[in-house]
DNA sequence: CGTGATCGATAAGCTGTGCCGATGGATCAG
DNA sequence: CTGATCCATCGGCACAGCTTATCGATCACG
């Protein structure tokens, strides 16, 4: 019975409704008098009751009508509101916006949301941790429409924007014969037992960071994974072996642990917002500061 | 922006955000494919903002139409369930009923509400107390939809039902002279303090009502008016006076007091139900009893 | 790398319906 | 009784929305 029911018959009845009088309210929608008794007939019939009681001289609502009217005019309240609200979500002014991040990127990405939120304070952010390789897989998958990654390899589906980028240093034992130098030789490392982050986590990343090892002939045997720089760094204090680390991560190292800077060729690891190349929507250009 | 936009555009963007396909969705509608085009173009034109992204191998849902499209499905949800509400509002299925009341017809109001009640479960009833003064003018402003009121005089811009009639009793002291009598002439009354329900909260009942002290030659002088029946009987208790009630406030009288019939022509004092002659609402019927 | 199938957009013409102006009928004031 | 007011009804018309036919783009397949 609802099927026909315009909004054009809620339009009309709320006019009648306010003006209790057929031709003041035809005057009011800019349609003649006519008209408006038609459409307000046609809704009657398609409700099946009657809204208005008339005669001659005068106008009143139903019970039916009393009781519809607050309804209609809520309903017609909300639809424009809707529609706006449809309208900035279209032109990236409100919406939501899922992004997935690693943990040693927080502090960048905590100065970004900042400045975003100021920009789009109607946007709603969810945020998403995981490794590299999670925040790279959501992303493709479209669980997440932007994420901020560390040195992902080249990849033809993504743009990948660098945020900043920090070299990787050693940390070693206190206790260590090379603890006291200002830098080490990556050679230096080689009896040492190695403490990384998983290979799998961001296999680009750890190929790229290792590559000074491997070049000055260690052998990168992993003696311990660990997936929490914070514990590789605690297990170095403790004297389980020593590891290498992105800068921003041994700012502030425990007592038992030294930070030294790899000498030769330094490794640059890029902190990176990936986003799929075939999205455009103007939110995650907004977050890409594109606009 | 929002004027033109109509309820088929909302059920058109449905079928295509559920089907995501033109093709099926238009046969959903039972509609061909390129008016279904047009609308959702036209819908969008609306909005200013694309609901779907389309190539011609697929249909996708925008962020907009993503946002919208829950919107979309509550509007139309909600529509459809106030029409129906209209609908049962007019046939008295549901809705509000405004009852005035005497505080004396309590017991047979609430016989009346419940089964009222069952018989209308979705009927929300508000009551109002008052006299029947009262009762009758907030019926005839239209505040209320139903008075139940005692011995209302004729009117003609109302109907009045008798729900109930009763004896009119007189009470004194228990240490009159008369206390021990199973009836009392109202002669017998003539020397002692009347108190009474002031005359301007229910003229005509008043008048009624005292006509056989009167015709009895009591000068009815009301000694101590009040407007709480049970007021008057613990009055009449404590030795301040006598009065006529209604048989049905004396049913449990406190120790002090004794109920006499009166003797000569018995006064019947109605309980009346009250509804404007114009209304014809069904709610309104319903609650006469009437259907 | 052509070929057919799929699918949405576009074009052109038709139709239903919502609107208009004119008129009717009921009610009320004077 | 007369004129004014106001909603309903009637007949005609214009346009919005629908139809069918067709196009162009994309993809699967041999």
């Amino acid at each position: 019975m609802d099927q026909r029911v315009e909004l054009r018959h809620l339009r009309y009845f709320l006019a009648v409704a306010d003006e209790l009088h057929f031709g003041r309210a035809a005057e009011r929608l800019h349609i003649a008098q006519p008209a408006l008794s038609q459409q307000i007939r046609q809704l009657e019939k398609l409700i099946g009751v009657e809204l208005f009681t008339r005669t001659s001289r005068s106008v009143r609502l139903t019970d039916a009508g009393t009781a519809f009217r607050p309804r209609a005019r809520d309903l017609l309240g909300r639809l424009a509101a809707d529609l706006h609200e449809a309208g900035r979500v279209g032109r990236g002014e409100a919406g939501r916006l899922d992004i997935g991040y690693i943990s040693s990127a927080v502090v960048i990405l905590s100065e970004r949301l900042r400045a975003f939120a100021r920009r789009r304070p109607d946007v709603h952010v969810k945020l998403h941790d995981g490794f590299t390789v999670d925040v790279l897989a959501s992303l493709e998958h479209g669980t997440i429409d932007v994420g901020i990654v560390r040195d992902a390899g080249e990849r033809d589906d993504m743009d990948l924007l660098p945020l900043a980028s920090e070299r990787f240093v050693a940390v070693v034992p206190a206790d260590h014969p090379v603890a006291g130098r200002e830098r080490v030789e990556a050679g230096d490392l080689a009896a040492d037992p190695l403490i990384l982050f998983p290979r799998a986590y961001g296999p680009h990343a750890f190929d790229v960071n290792t590559a000074p090892l491997r070049e000055a002939g260690v052998d990168v045997q992993v003696a311990q994974e660990c997936s929490n720089w914070h514990t590789i760094i605690m297990f170095v204090a403790t004297g389980l072996g020593v590891t290498i680390a992105p800068y921003s991560v041994t700012n502030r190292l425990p007592d038992g642990a030294r930070r030294l800077e790899l000498a030769g060729r330094p490794t640059e690891s890029h902190i990176q917002m990936a986003t799929r190349r075939s999205d455009d929507r103007p939110l995650v250009e907004a977050f890409l500061g594109r606009r």
